[in-house]
DNA sequence: CTGAAAACATGACATTTATCAGTTTTTAAT
DNA sequence: ATTAAAAACTGATAAATGTCATGTTTTCAG
């Protein structure tokens, strides 16, 4: 098993590769790799974070619990992706859990190897202050969408930013494959409201399922919904 | 008429606190101050930012228009907080226009004096990267709030935002005045929607209202609507 | 393989929210 | 002060969404 940060090739789609030589060996030298099942957290919302969290493999919701109990998905974080980076930052407990929705490799990185190149690698801070600043952008689209966009129109985009993002398997479904409840709690519906478009998208044709797994069958006719016809 | 960043007292409660000496001169010779008039936008979506605006007094709407031709208002800024940072640290043309819903004064930095500090003092960097963590924080509570909570409790937290935040005048109204119309892009809903709900709340004695303005007058009973009773 | 639990699905109905079509009040310019 | 335009307001109605109740299918441990 590949265990040098320095040979990661995951490095290079996250802030750690504003990292020097030295410091990216300290990295190396203090971190430890974790394997998480699907269905297991990998942090709570409340938590003390003692460092970060490198996705090696596989992909991690990322939620936080309403008033009423349900749960809200803010982001899907998948390889290269760097999870409670803001916690560490602002030295403040996590406003988030992170619950693995497929089976995962990930590392995990003491603060302290963290915060000190935060202080002293401005080009390292720059990084990751340009990840945040997508971040951010991100969230402002996700308020919009949640608050101008109907139910369906938000499971259309959903569907097909799961295709985008994580690709589909062989036979033509997406490839990450999520539960009716994560899917509702992405778009932020109830479930059998969730359940029901599905159903109804199925009846159209642009989709088709087999058992919890979904394939898109008339991405054309998945983006017009995204419009709203 | 203050004119030195030195000197600023806006200067305290943002990121540039964090500048050397010598940086905030620079910045302080290269800025500008500009009156906006209630109504006029400092940016608008889609504009390439040459800066930021460090806001001295005032406040304005941060907010993006949906597919639907509606705004949504993601953010309120007001002293102190500087806007378009996001823009100018990602490179990319601004999600968001900003419209001034007071008359504010304004300072323009231009965005050279902003980004060599970016890339060599970490102190700076650190501390945008701070402010930037927690508007996320933020974002990502808005998104649950919008999602999960009606729009009587959107509403009922706005008015206690909006108090806790701005504050109140002598007579007892909340003195950022906002119209039906924003603070319907505020909570995410119609504009005929947020006006019955203030009706209902009148009615109910929880506020009262005098014009556009709106007072708070059972604070207790708010939080109770926030809550959903 | 089997049975219990979890997840999925659907119908009936209640509630919330948006939309449309107007009226009244406020604002601001002359 | 007058008046046109903008903003605030209200009612009626439609549409979207949530909730509850219940049946079906899938999953998975033993």
């Amino acid at each position: 098993m590949e265990s040098r940060c320095e040979n990661c090739i995951v490095r290079q789609f996250n802030s750690l590769r504003a990292m020097s030589k030295e410091e990216l060996k300290k990295v190396s030298d203090s971190k430890t790799t974790k394997i998480i099942k699907k269905g297991q957290p990998l942090f709570e919302e409340g938590d003390k974070l003692n460092g970060v969290y490198c996705v090696r493999n596989g992909v991690s919701k990322l939620s936080k619990l309403s008033a009423n109990g349900k749960d809200q998905i803010v982001k899907l974080a998948s390889k290269g992706e760097v999870m409670g980076q803001r916690s560490v930052i602002s030295e403040e407990v996590t406003n988030l859990s992170a619950i693995a929705v497929s089976d995962m490799e990930v590392c995990f990185i003491p603060k302290d190897s963290i915060t000190h190149t935060l202080q002293s690698n401005p080009n390292f801070t720059l990084e990751v202050l340009r990840h945040m600043a997508h971040d951010l952008k991100e969230a402002d689209d996700v308020i919009v969408n949640i608050s101008q966009k109907t139910v369906k129109q938000r499971i259309a985009e959903a569907f097909l930013y799961l295709k985008n993002n994580f690709g589909e398997d062989e036979d033509g479904f997406l490839a990450l494959t999520l539960s009716r409840e994560d899917i509702s709690n992405v778009v932020g519906t109830a479930t059998e409201s969730a359940i029901r478009i599905i159903s109804e998208f199925k009846k159209k044709g642009v989709i088709h399922t087999s058992g919890k797994k979904i394939g898109i069958k008339d991405e054309r006719k998945l983006k017009e919904l995204v419009e709203g016809f």
